[in-house]
Parts: structure tokens; C-alpha cells; sequence
DNA sequence: TAAAGTAGTTACCTTTGCGTAACTATCAAA
DNA sequence: TTTGATAGTTACGCAAAGGTAACTACTTTA
């Protein structure tokens, strides 16, 4: 467990693998997608993955440039995984409580 | 998806979550039980996941004092995922390369 | 010649996560 | 009176995570 935290344990790289359990992503689409990200975190997280194995890096040698993000069999056997904590937040999810004035 | 990583996207919580999933816990036992936790983290964590519906704190007035913390229905539903990640953790863990010299 | 599109990088800064070590409070037992 | 046990707290500081804004490189299109 504390190995997979120490590869899953931040804020956004779930949130990147969920956006990414459908479809490949170019580096744009996942900027886009997820919102409120900065895309010095983007960068950093998506590099970080792929040396994990979770995330394959495709560079395509056009022009303009093109780079697509997919899954690789490490990172596809996280999808239901990170499907059930997405649904375990709507379950459980509570709007917090007004404030009284 | 991002409501679930603001509560539960840090290195320690899942693994707290996971120590408690098959027992109730007292403050001493999850500092032996999880290894190389500080006290302090275990402090500050304990007291999010409770403020966030996932443990429930119980206190004894007894000598010397006890307390126990144990799961709420909302944190019970994550013991089936944090077992998944647990496991794939084993199925697809590989031990780095030793370095060559 | 300038703008537009893609995929970043870089510099700088703030916040959060986390660690270590020492300290507190309470009471019972030695 | 000192020790021991439980459950923390406090002070201090480092490193990682994260944010903003400006900048780069390349080529096509206007």
C-alpha cells in the first residue's frame, strides 16, 4: 500500500489517469479536460507517470507537433478502480453546511 | 472525481483507511501499525478524515486514557477500493534495476 | 512579416505535507 | 517521589506539490 501511494498518493495523478480511462489525450485535450490544473503540474505528473508505467507517451513528428497520452496495461488496470472512487464521491458527497450570518 | 482527491489525495490517508479496514484502532496501535508514520501526520490525518465523515473518534474516560477510531459507513466504503489498490499494487510492482557499477 | 497553433519550459513564489525531537497532562503503581 | 503508560501537542524546518505568468521552438497560413 505504501508503494502504491507513493506512485498515486497526489492530488491530480488519479484525476489524470480518470480523464484518461476512456480515451488516448493530447496534452491540450488534457489541459482542457481537467479543470483547474496548471500545465506545469500537467507536465511534471504526465512525465512522472510514464516513468511509473502507468501512461504511455506517444510523440507524433508532424507539424504543428503532436503528443498523445494513453493508458498502458499498469495504468488500464486502475480504471475501475478510480471509477468506484468517483462514484463513492457521489454517494457520499454532502454540500457543506451554509454559513449562518 | 476532485472532491474525492481533496479529501483522500495525500500519501498517508488511503493507508490509515486501509490499516483500519478489518479492526478498530487505538491512537498507538496505527503509529506501530503503520510504519515510518510520524505521530504528528498521524495526528493531523486522523483529525481531516473525521472532520471529512470517513473515522469516527471514540473517547474513553478511562486511566490511562484510551481512544479508538474506527470507520463510519462512508469510510467503510472505501475498504473495497483501497484493497484494490493494495492488490494491484502486487500484481504489477517490479523491483527497480540494481544499479550497475 | 506577422499571427496562429501545438507542446511544452522556465523563473519565481506560496502552501502543504511531512519529519524530528522535546514537551504536556493525567493518574496509578513502585 | 519518580517511573510508566496513553494520547497527544508544539516548535522548527525541509522538501515536495502546486500556482502564475512569460517565454521558446517550429512551421503553416494570412
Amino acid at each position: 500500500m505504501q508503494r502504491s501511494m507513493g506512485i498515486l498518493g497526489t492530488r491530480w495523478k488519479p484525476i489524470i489517469i480518470y480523464t484518461l480511462r476512456d480515451r488516448k489525450a493530447r496534452f491540450g485535450q488534457l489541459d482542457a479536460l481537467i479543470e483547474n490544473i496548471s500545465r506545469k503540474v500537467l507536465t511534471s505528473s504526465l512525465k512522472e507517470l510514464e516513468e511509473d508505467g502507468i501512461i504511455l507517451r506517444e510523440e507524433f513528428k508532424e507539424l504543428p507537433p503532436r503528443v498523445e497520452y494513453a493508458l498502458t496495461e499498469k495504468g488500464k488496470a486502475l480504471i475501475p478502480i478510480m471509477c468506484q472512487l468517483a462514484k463513492w464521491n457521489e454517494e457520499y458527497y454532502e454540500e457543506p453546511a451554509p454559513l449562518e450570518l
